[in-house]
DNA sequence: GATGAATGAGGGTTCATTCAT
DNA sequence: CATGAATGAACCCTCATTCAT
């Protein structure tokens, strides 16, 4: 009633708790996966009953798009700026602590929205949308400005973020399955998609 | 009818009990992955009771250290003779071709193995020798005679290796997530591992 | 309709729902076991779906604790309170009477529990704080004012207290295997309880 | 083939089968309860897999006859006549040591077996035949030669059997409960069975 | 909107029992 | 006679979901 933001109204309650029980299950399903995961364990670890779940999202596999959704969004709002701001001849430097070090568990929550993609009709034009905005996202730092990759066809750097965005996956993969890349390694994986020529890259095909 | 048994040994019989579990369980696997597969839909996929499940391992882990176990030999046993034989300048097409074709989920496999390390005592360990052997394997593969990169070092190679298996795994993820690496995608992955002079990669870094 | 509220609270309502499943589960362990008792029979006996169960006791076991538990409870409330009120000379009649016909199978609980001592850690415990307060409750009836044995020592008055629950414990089992104790019996069994003179007793050691 | 016992013939070995399936089959009732323990423990203990056991008895409830069935058998065989070999003066505390050290779990074996009364139609008249049986052995002793109670009436006797019986029982669980009656508390127990002079017992009555 | 008791399908596992060897 | 792989019913328990409060 009042304009002093003391009480927070109803609708910022709701979005509090929906936050919670977002970051809850982030941490959740990082741990044991989407199907290893409950709601029971979600809703504790966010401090709320069984109910608050279920006033906020109409399913447990809701949840799990809207996560990840929220999750390419901020890569997309956060990440992504933060990278094309850096200086080319560090761009690889900062890619490459940026995937050591900050990327979470996105990737296997991703892996989990693919696995029951057929679960819901929505699902898989879900995940697909999410596969083309982060596509789109690696496009865009290719591309940008002071990059030496700049000047490639736009073909070219598609095939490029492709590259990019397996390379990236099979890393967090290896972090994931405890043998995690180091610079080297992230080096040689990257190293096609940094490449100014690819003509002098493989066996000289 | 012939001498020879007509009718299978008990132990023969266990074996092909055994062997067909395993089948059904990987392809029930590949569909709702570790968590969302239920030893009945094995079973009854294999053409057994509940209980054969119980004669032949001791968990449902089991029966996934079990397959991963297997996979990772058979990939040494049939698929690595067969790289080893390609002529050096078709090996790349080779392997291209079988991490497109012939590679199964055994990745997701492997992430579920990894994501119950804790389950069990033994798993973690099992998981480990399981990247172990597979790390071998490429090694072996990039010291092959006819290789080109035989020259180098222990430890180039073992680089090499490791980005290898983190491009494998990228690339499997990327056709699990519908957006397969197409060749000119896995030649960018692979440039840096299949590159003679690394001095030549990257950014001149 | 009325003022006083027609429906339950939701805590009356659960309190509710416990002490169906309670009653339920006794009749039900006094006719299979513990062992051979399903959850299932038990919910099913009281009304509720299998889920209202583990809604209201953790274990199947806890509802073994808690059933032997309450029944020693409402022992020492009613049932002591009872006799100790009864004249000194009609006392021993009552007592017979009782267990004859009132005391259910107690004692094939308790003997269940005992069973399952190391399933749970709390479970020793439980029937250990089970004896003493029946023992206890024992020890107050031959204590109480009107008793020829107020004048016991207190270390008499113990022993003749586990011989009472000896002697009860065996008339219970007397009656579950076919073959209850009559008047006389159970007069022979409490004789030693109930002498006033222990020296006129046995064979003279 | 030849005389000499060396080999045992095939009943002989089928009979050694039997009783070790037996003696594994009280240690486990005692240690879990009848419908705790599974067959597979059992043969296992006694060294068997679990086909001898259906080789050998019907069962499950066959093996629990049969053990209570044999151990009555033993007791009557064993037991009772070391007693009535003792002389009357020393006979109660024979009785103490033999109830407070040798007499192992079959109360509570012939709990079960009351238990299972109506699983099959001859468990009852099992149950009851060996009722029969130990209230006639103790009835024996009662009228042995040299003790005090041979000048009693046969009905007499009975009920004091009776009584005996009850205490025995009694005793039995107090000790499988944990509070195991010591020599004092026996005594008492005992006391209105041995009395000669059933007069002075009671409250006067 | 949030709560949490109750639902009930389903899951992993055990186990008595059968039967081909 | 003994073996043990296979059967399949039953069990305990978990958990997504509903709904009265």
């Amino acid at each position: 009633m009042s304009e002093t933001p003391q009480r927070l109204t109803r609708a910022e309650q709701q979005q509090r708790t929906r936050e919670r029980l977002l970051a809850a299950a982030a941490d959740v399903f990082a741990e044991h996966g989407f199907d290893g995961s409950s709601i029971d364990e979600i809703t504790a670890r966010a401090g709320f009953s069984r109910g608050a779940f279920y006033s906020n999202f109409t399913d447990k596999i809701d949840l799990l798009i809207t996560l990840c959704d929220r999750r390419v969004a901020e890569f997309a709002r956060d990440e992504l700026p933060l990278i094309l701001a850096t200086p080319e001849e560090d761009r690889l430097a900062v890619v490459a602590r940026w995937l050591a070090e900050d990327l979470p568990q996105e990737v296997l929550l991703v892996v989990e929205l693919a696995r029951h993609r057929n679960d819901r009709p929505d699902t898989a034009a879900a995940l697909q949308e999410l596969l083309d905005r982060v596509l789109a996202g690696i496009e865009g730092i290719l591309a940008a400005e002071g990059s030496e990759l700049a000047s490639l066809s736009v073909e070219e750097r598609r095939v490029r973020a492709h590259a990019a965005l397996g390379a990236i996956l099979g890393m967090e993969l290896l972090g994931y399955l405890g043998a995690p890349a180091d610079a080297k390694v992230i080096e040689l994986m990257l190293a096609g998609v940094a490449a100014t020529d690819p003509g002098d890259l493989g066996n000289g095909r």
